[in-house]
DNA sequence: ACTGGCACTCATCCCGGTCGAGTGCCAGCA
DNA sequence: TGCTGGCACTCGACCGGGATGAGTGCCAGT
């Protein structure tokens, strides 16, 4: 049962090789490669044991070992050392993210950088509206009975919807709402407003009650029910490096599930602080990406967190760089939003 | 030299067949499974005929026919009939698309539908700002020296961007500029407005003329310098139906391309009036979609046109039910957008 | 102008044999 | 006890050849 340091050092082995290479490593091929100071013979009876209790395993007889799902996860928890980022990445990650005019900017550069330095398929969530506060509610005329309601929130996120409203309102009452609308809900968190909207409707002079109902639905549902996230996604063409043999030949199920919002949702929006996620393979809860590993962190403005970004990739990933660049790049962001 | 009418039967009946099986198809196959009063033997005449002029091919020498672009063309240009959609495509278009609360909301419905539809890719440009008016300029105070502009169109697209201004301003400053910035543009097409942009700066009066004049900069940029045309797309899914025998087996090219938003707009973004563009591998400019086929066709209110919409598939697709539905489904958008 | 017949081509499939990487096991050695 | 060298064994990958059959081109006959 007990594994010690050499077992460990040739499971690390094997799992680098096979990232490297994309073939099962062997024996005598894994003592050419590193310094382990013993034969290929003593490294068999190793590499047994690693297989017995599940880290490695040799897709067929007379091939080498491929590390397991849970071998990786060893690998991750224990065995990797940190890979510092190369000046070049870094400078990379610089030149990258200066001169974004907006927060849409700062998103698609966000993931298109992250999928260019991991060249994986790279995901970015916008800054949650469950984690914003409003900065300033807009209400313009359309028409007599349209209005267009504008939200933008501290993060920088702009929200809009079209109001229908029950019957005509002239325009000094929108301007009247606007600054009721205004003054209650500005600087509150997003998910504190539902009572203050209702406290707003019954406020309001009779006149404008029928509008202001009817924008009280708009409202809430662009406050809170309809939690509109969105997602940024790029580099799903990095999916076909590795010449189909990674996710076991076909690539079907995965853009399915990147297909789904929902799904990307679950991949990084849970963020807890500062936590960075590693899921391998098996671990993913969705079905579809039992081939896959994930890698994700949340971001934001120092320490509080906002919204969550990562990358995918084949379960054979190289694991340490991935998590370093991730990092980095969250990071990164944060301090990017964190100026605005 | 001369294509008799029984050759281009034979054609049809080809490119009929093989985007059906999927297969090459045998002069034997084809009388089977047409009715067309003749012979095998006769019918390989015809095919030899045909394959000299360039219109089919054989992947081998002891296979069946396929079709080639040229045959495909031929195809498309004169051999297709019309296939009405069913009433169930009619529905579900009618169902999908009922109940869109917003533009982004419009474009994403119809996008899946169309992906769903058709069981392709599927490309939906959001109205181009190129061809909108201004409804409304908002400002709204986010510091003292920062202003966040929103942008409404007749379309609906709404564009914000942070002012960075050059020093502090007054709150009645700001409305004193919302309202003469709203005077000038407000209906105006956004590519008249450069020249009244420009005029603003000069009428405003000397206090706030800094901040005119950055503010001017930012305005011309959202408007008409950053055409900043936005892009939906949904289905990639799709692309491996066919398991791998579309697109020469590797799905990179036309990935990388689909990433490429400029490369998107070039497919589906220059529309003329009520016309449906159908280019078929070789014709495709773009160097990674020669294995593909793209149905593109121009959407708007009435007979106007704000956007394209498309989608994309191997050439070996269903042209006929393809470009009923991308023009079926180009219509209901059309219609749902004349209603606002 | 169409048809049936026929010889021919060539990709696919199946089979058996060879090759070699890689293993597990064991006896010997420190 | 733990490592090592040696050895027999397994089994997938590769290769070549023969059988199969779909599909063709050509030609003579109607």
């Amino acid at each position: 049962m007990g594994l010690d340091d050499r077992k460990l050092d040739v499971l690390r082995a094997i799992v680098e090789d096979y990232v490297a290479t994309q073939e099962p490593v062997g024996s005598k091929a894994l003592v050419e490669r590193h310094q382990l100071g013993v034969s290929p013979a003593t490294v068999r009876n190793d590499m047994a044991v690693l297989e017995e209790e599940g880290y490695i395993r040799q897709p067929h007889t007379s091939a080498g070992r491929v590390p397991t799902d849970r071998g990786y996860r060893l690998f991750v928890d224990r065995l990797s050392r940190v890979k510092p980022l190369t000046p070049a990445e870094r400078r990379a990650i610089e030149r990258f993210l200066v001169g974004a005019v907006d927060l849409d900017d700062v998103v698609h550069r966000t993931v298109r950088l992250l999928a260019q330095l991991t060249r994986q398929v790279a995901v970015v969530q916008y800054p949650s509206l469950a984690r914003s506060s409003v900065r300033h509610l807009e209400l313009v005329p359309i028409s007599t009975t349209r209005l267009m309601l504008v939200m933008i929130a501290d993060t920088g996120r702009v929200e809009q919807r079209l109001v229908e409203l029950p019957g005509p309102v002239a325009a000094d009452d929108v301007t009247d709402l606007r600054r009721r609308v205004n003054e209650k809900l500005c600087g509150e968190k997003l998910a504190d407003t539902p009572p203050l909207v209702q406290a707003l409707v019954e406020e309001v002079p009779q006149t404008v009650r029928p509008a202001m109902t009817t924008l009280s639905t708009v409202l809430l549902e662009t406050l809170v029910e309809r939690h509109e996230e969105r997602i940024a996604l790029a580099g799903t063409a990095n999916l076909t490096r590795g010449g189909l043999l990674d996710f076991q030949g076909s690539l079907r199920p995965i853009l399915e599930a990147l297909e789904e919002e929902v799904i990307l949702l679950k991949l990084i929006g849970e963020v807890e602080p500062s936590t960075l996620r590693v899921r391998i393979g098996d671990e993913n809860e969705i079905d579809n990406l039992r081939a896959a590993s994930v890698v994700s962190t949340g971001y934001g403005p120092g320490a509080t967190i906002v919204g969550g970004l990562g990358v995918l990739g084949p379960t054979r990933m190289d694991y340490p760089g991935t998590i370093a660049t991730v990092r980095a790049v969250a990071r990164y962001v944060g301090d990017l939003l964190a100026q605005n």
